[in-house]
DNA sequence: ACCTTAATTGCATAAAGTGAAATACTGAGT
DNA sequence: ACTCAGTATTTCACTTTATGCAATTAAGGT
């Protein structure tokens, strides 16, 4: 008995109709079906009769659904006083955060946060990755959003949140560029490659023309993964990014993702910051909740 | 949040020590660990502070601790409340179950069935399989322990409780059969095959028989499986049994389990019953427990 | 008879739980 | 300072369990 089969059994025993449960609950029927089954194999008896034609609570069923109901509301008491302990924390965290982070990840974190602690004040300063750690190192911030680095250095925690797929892209008007990458076998030490001056998009795009024995004729270089994807559409050249980039990026539908298989490794998105630092109440509340899957 | 997540954390809670609790509550470290994050995830909050070289419970522990205790108490209560509802039970069951079901599984099931019913009274036949399912025809019988058959009966309900997998077995002592045995290849024709008359073994070395072309020089008759293990012990020949009724045998020693590589198909031993039988309560408590794991 | 609705089951696949062993960390005892 | 022992955690390989789709069964309505 868990907390979901309880609430499907409890839904079942008010609807009395399991395509109507399994709807209204998202879960096939099937699941349905074996959740109550299993149900009734751990507590040893009948819960519905399913009669030709209706379903109906046994009498066992009423006195497991009166046992869930009261159960689950102790549940979601328990949870309110779990909750209300971190709602009066208050104070200030200082976030560090990239602008490759911030697209996809840091709203839903901030939403949580807001929720469960509505007192605390987050001061949020971005940058570029390679400043997130030294930001850290020197007090600057108290925790970060980014990428897992190279090295994490030894007194700091890191905690994943997201794996952020990566891919080649490609102008999409003709250009030069496109010519190139028209020409079969394509050449790409002829093709112009937009780069950026250092972080892990850059370290996955060097590991790529490395393991291809590329040497590519011109090399734009920029800073920040957005101006990246805006010299790619410009017709600049191609270029390694992060999934999230190129969806929020302003010029998504002039750039495409090249269907190369090559396996670059994907960024793993997720929160970092001092070991010593949880012990701060509200810092280990963002920590729980930068964890927590929903 | 379940059961078992629940009793491990309630145990931890008390011996705050893990090596302890994980090796009372027989499990290993690594899924205490993991049942303990699971539930911190789960609510969102820590709940043992596990400093340098000591566990303390935290005080949102303290407050799950309290919610968990009163869980399992009314989880408890609903357990004897549903049981109470059988234990008035009373009445009688007419049980036939074949030599070879009753080895293994009849005294678990037994034991159940008394715990909680204990006012029913059990009236014990027991026979060769092919005659369970006449009687339960007959109405001589309600219900019966017996091997899954060939074909079930429209209006009989059947439920598995286990497979029992069937092997060939020889004799250890020296003797002809043994020379023949250790021949190679082995010339399956000229050995003796001890066979019972009829039923599920019987089928299954029939089929055994006819798929490896072999038409053995003399075949042993004997009636049931019982006296099969005998008589290969005594060195009359090999045979084709299930395994409870080896391992039950006094002669058990005796025979060796020939690893020739042919797939016998298991025996599926369950509970057999006409199907509105489930009606009266008594065979419908009994129903249910067979079914029951623990 | 045939069609419709509702629950269940078979099956293939995805997800999770699990334990043995390796690891990381700490404090105590030379 | 170094090893040793105790403790929690993580890794890895494996098994078990859960899930949804599609097929099946069963009863009622037309």
């Amino acid at each position: 008995m868990d907390i979901r089969s309880a609430q499907l059994f409890l839904h079942l025993a008010s609807s009395l109709n399991f395509a109507k449960t399994s709807e209204q609950m998202f879960v096939s029927p099937s699941t349905l079906t074996r959740v109550i089954q299993r149900l009734e194999e751990e507590l040893g008896t009948l819960l519905f009769n399913r009669d030709k034609r209706s379903v109906l609570l046994t009498k066992e069923g009423v006195r497991v659904q009166q046992f869930v109901r009261l159960w689950l509301d102790e549940w979601h008491q328990l949870q309110l006083d779990l909750q209300l302990a971190s709602a009066e924390l208050t104070g200030e965290i200082r976030l560090f955060c990239t602008v490759t982070a911030s697209y996809s990840h840091l709203p839903a974190i901030l939403d949580k946060f807001r929720l469960q602690c509505p007192k605390a004040e987050i001061k949020l300063t971005t940058g570029d990755a390679a400043m997130a750690f030294e930001k850290i190192k020197a007090g600057d911030v108290d925790i970060a959003l980014a990428a897992y680095p190279a090295h994490l250095p030894a007194n700091m925690i890191f905690q994943r949140i997201a794996q952020l797929p990566v891919w080649l892209i490609a102008p999409v008007i003709p250009c030069k560029v496109n010519d190139l990458l028209s020409a079969a076998p394509i050449n790409w030490n002829d093709i112009p490659l937009v780069q950026s001056d250092h972080g892990p998009a850059r370290s996955r795009s060097d590991k790529w023309l490395a393991d291809c024995n590329i040497r590519p004729e011109v090399a734009v270089k920029v800073d920040g993964h957005e101006a990246m994807v805006s010299m790619v559409a410009l017709g600049s050249g191609v270029a390694v990014v992060p999934e999230p980039v190129i969806n929020h990026s302003p010029v998504r539908d002039r750039v495409r993702i090249l269907d190369i298989s090559y396996p670059f490794q994907p960024f793993e998105l997720g929160v970092c910051m001092l070991g010593k630092k949880l012990e701060q109440p509200l810092l280990q509340a963002f920590w729980q909740l930068a964890a927590a899957k929903k």
